[in-house]
DNA sequence: AATACATTTCGTCATTTGGCGAAACACAGA
DNA sequence: TCTGTGTTTCGCCAAATGACGAAATGTATT
């Protein structure tokens, strides 16, 4: 049962469902979501955390950077079938495909300029 | 974006998660939800309302009393896929049996002598 | 070693949430 | 129409939540 509280209160943030549906087209770094979403960087990083916790995302180290993606198949049924019903329940809302269009920008830049912006505001 | 929001925020408290799972069996009246969960009518009252706002139950009228019950076919799909999700993720949880066996207990007694005592307290 | 830098943790704040009881509401029966 | 009663609304309080910036952490790079 706290298993999947812990799912439905990740699921209660809207930024955070967001951030899942982003996580669509594939690995991102935290500073790539922070620009997204245009929130701090650690807001960004305790909504992952929160994710984290869930089930919902897995996390990966490169160096200093930390790339969050979707679970793979090995995740437990309950979070496969929570991002299924995201996905079909968000695939094509308006708010999603702007992210999307959004997130294809972000991603031609580089994310060491990225980072570097958000941390000089 | 909004409407699948209210369902997630819905869903993010375990007593309405559980309140969900119990009318599976079968509509319910508010004193009986109450009696369950051992809250105060106010609060039980004002749980269904964030489930009703979310499409997550419906409600009927019966002179004073109102049964609310799980919504029917004619549901969003949305709706329909966070019932069977929750379904699915809990149906054999412990805490959820427990609360078949206490609802058993109740179904049996007078939903008017629920409600007397409940004012009572 | 020392610096730079991506991310997290911590402390703080405003807002939201879940709980209660009292009062209001709505309906049934006397 | 008055009373009893099931439910909701309102006002309040304590706890949880989401936001930020500052400081800490951990990892290159020089």
């Amino acid at each position: 049962m706290r298993e999947f509280m812990n799912i439905t209160k990740a699921l209660s943030d809207e930024n955070r469902v967001r951030t899942l549906l982003a996580l669509r087209k594939g690995e991102l770094c935290v500073c790539q979501i922070t620009e997204l979403f245009g929130l701090a960087p650690s807001t960004v990083s305790k909504h992952l955390s929160i994710l984290f916790q869930a089930g919902l995302v897995e996390s990966r180290k490169d160096g200093r950077w930390i790339y969050y993606k979707l679970p793979g198949r090995k995740a437990p049924v309950v979070v496969r079938e929570a991002l299924d019903w995201i996905e079909k329940a968000l695939a094509d809302n308006a708010h999603v495909l702007e992210d999307n269009q959004q997130l294809k920008r972000i991603l031609k830049q580089d994310p060491a300029d990225l980072c570097k912006r958000q941390t000089q505001k």
